[in-house]
RNA sequence: UGACCUAUGGUGUAAUGGUAGCACUCCGGUUUUUGGUAUCGUCAGUCUAGGUUCGAGUCCUAGUAGGUCAACCA
């Protein structure tokens, strides 16, 4: 009864702290800033889930705000399947924003700034400002444009603005500190010249603003009380609240960023470029390859929003930095599975099984749960003749009596049918079981009642009739990494450790009720795993994902 | 040879100066017509050294280790 109560992360500790020091609850506002230039992955669902959870929590509204200042990377494409993501996970924003949309509103900002003496115009190369930048250790040098008069640094950024100059040939820079101990204050760049098509703006504009001049403004704008952002942020903080103090009116919410460890998983690599590049190099199939950890590629895998939602919140979020052990997600995806998937029955390796005092031609249905864990999803009939397929590895010759499964002599019990005993078996050339021989027992049909059916025998195979099964195929996969951490190795590519086992395409038979089954369905295949429809289905045939296989304390026993 | 951040079982996280807890993993028992599930249990932790305090994982100092910062990327 008594509510045990939940420990606030170190966020919501700040927010309660705010709002004890006088924050109206009704300021309270949230955002999630991706930028479109890729697929979301695991990661961002941890950024996805914090931001929507804080507004679900306080009441709150949560912005999708799409950082869009870089038209070089960004597309539509990108948003699209950024916007799908968010909602597919089940959350809803207050609502969508593009930073593309302040352009106008930045850049007036920027006039304002540079006519208060604050912001000039830089035609210096590049490697110039990088060189007078300094380095960590070492401070800055001045840039000889920097001074200026207004007049022509005015002059200036409306030439810039009028596509009078060349990409590259001139920058509008912050007159800050060149001598600053972080390296973002010595005078940084907030607006470059970019030639190019925007997703959004078209070519309303050749001038661009740079990410920390619009993040924090975008923030402001949209009345943001927590920008919450990943830890390398932390040293563009002061830059965030150089730039909003230019602008701030203290009648009005003044926005401040707070920083979080990204979430890191084990067995694979985060970075949107490595993942991009794995895209690229056809090591995947795309984005949404069942083994990319992005989010379309964990819905294809057969993961649900659920138990995405729950790894958030069970891994919580601090400020170290983490690899989160992958079995924490498979976890939350098999904890959730059990409850809600039904079980069906179908042969991955199978080997031939005859029952011989079973008559020929003959066929039952039987009746077999569709979930043990869910009454509710009640019963389906299954088919059942002479000749099954079982798995291979559930029959051995001989056996020690650890083994619960089938050996010559041996009984075990087929789920939703009979007792059967194993009398012979017939082998290839090289030694391979081909054909098992079994009598079984006409009294122990599960659930018949009879005693013969009530009675223990230790093991409980699954299987499908030959005659009726359907061809399926299964893709079985493994991490696509070997290494815990694979791109943690200063010396080494992260390609070197890419699992070559990582998909295997199988074959299987399955039982007939699937026929119908749509994409995205999930099913427990009994004794094996979790599996999805993959959209790669088609009328005539069946491709299945295997999401996670089931625990398997046998196998390990064995090894 | 700077600034900043971080340091709790194998992993991820709590403990807000007062009994180091939870979950995952691993291992073991019980139940089981899934070697699944459920359930019970075992193992296992405060980076180091000083200091403040009646009392320190928590505060202070120093060290050590890891991370971040020098894109016309976000």
């Amino acid at each position: 009864m008594n509510e045990e109560k939940k420990s606030l992360n170190f966020i919501e500790q700040i927010i309660e702290e705010d709002l004890a020091n006088g924050l109206p609850k009704e300021k309270l506002r949230f955002r999630f800033p991706p930028e479109p230039n890729g697929y979301l992955h695991i990661g961002h669902a941890a950024s996805i889930c914090l931001n929507f959870g804080l507004g679900l929590k306080y009441n709150a509204p949560v912005n999708l705000r799409f950082d869009d200042t870089n038209p070089a990377k960004e597309e539509q494409e990108y948003v699209d399947s950024i916007m799908y993501d968010v909602q597919w996970l089940g959350f809803k924003w207050d609502k969508v924003l593009y930073s593309s949309d302040y352009f106008q509103q930045l850049y007036d900002w920027t006039i304002a700034i540079i006519k208060d003496g604050k912001a000039y115009v830089d035609d210096q190369s590049s490697e110039q400002m990088a060189l007078q930048k300094g380095t960590p250790t070492e401070p800055g040098t001045d840039s000889p444009n920097r001074n200026r008069s207004v007049e022509e640094n005015l002059e200036l950024f409306l030439k810039m603005k009028n596509s009078e100059f060349e990409e590259g040939s001139h920058v509008l820079r912050a007159k800050i500190d060149m001598k600053h101990v972080n390296m973002h204050m010595r005078d940084p760049i907030m607006y470059r010249v970019l030639k190019k098509h925007h997703h959004r703006t078209g070519n309303d504009w050749c001038i661009y603003p740079m990410y920390d001049w619009t993040h924090g403004e975008s923030d402001y704008f949209e009345q943001i009380s927590h920008s919450i952002c990943t830890l390398e942020f932390k040293s563009h903080r002061d830059l965030y609240d150089w730039y909003v103090d230019q602008v701030y009116d203290p009648n009005l919410l003044r926005p401040k960023q707070r920083e979080f460890a990204r979430r890191n998983l084990s067995y694979t690599v985060m970075s949107k470029r490595k993942l991009l590049q794995l895209v690229e190099e056809k090591i995947v199939t795309g984005w949404d390859d069942p083994r990319m950890p992005t989010i379309s590629g964990l819905r294809r895998r057969g993961y649900t929003p659920e138990s995405l939602r729950n790894f958030s919140e069970i891994a919580g979020i601090a400020k170290r930095d983490n690899v989160t052990d992958v079995a924490l997600l498979e976890f939350c995806i098999k904890d959730h599975l059990n409850k809600t998937a039904p079980r069906v029955m179908t042969v991955l390796n199978p080997v031939k099984l005859v029952i011989t005092n079973y008559p020929e031609g003959k066929e039952e249905w039987l009746t077999a749960e569709n979930n043990q864990e869910d009454k509710r999803a009640g019963y389906r009939e299954v088919p059942f003749s002479r000749e099954i397929y079982i798995e291979q590895e559930d029959f051995q010759e001989e056996a020690n009596k650890k083994f619960f499964r089938l050996k010559l002599g041996g009984e075990v019990r087929l789920k939703n049918g009979y007792i059967i005993k194993a009398e012979s078996c017939l082998k290839d050339e090289n030694g391979e079981v081909t054909e098992i021989h079994c009598t079984y027992d006409k009294d122990s049909l599960s659930g018949s009642g009879t005693e013969a059916s009530t009675r223990k025998v230790k093991g409980t195979l699954h299987w499908v009739s030959i005659k009726h099964a359907l061809k399926a195929e299964v893709r079985v996969y493994d991490r696509l990494f070997t290494h815990e951490a694979p791109d943690s190795q200063k010396d080494k590519d992260f390609k070197e450790f890419l699992n070559p086992d990582s998909l295997t395409i199988i074959d299987a038979f399955i039982e007939p009720s699937l026929k119908e089954a749509k994409v995205l369905d999930r099913f427990q295949f009994q004794r094996l795993g979790y599996f999805c429809v993959d959209k790669d289905t088609t009328s005539t045939k069946l491709v299945f994902n295997r999401t996670v296989p089931l625990r398997d304390s046998w196998t390990k026993m064995s090894e």
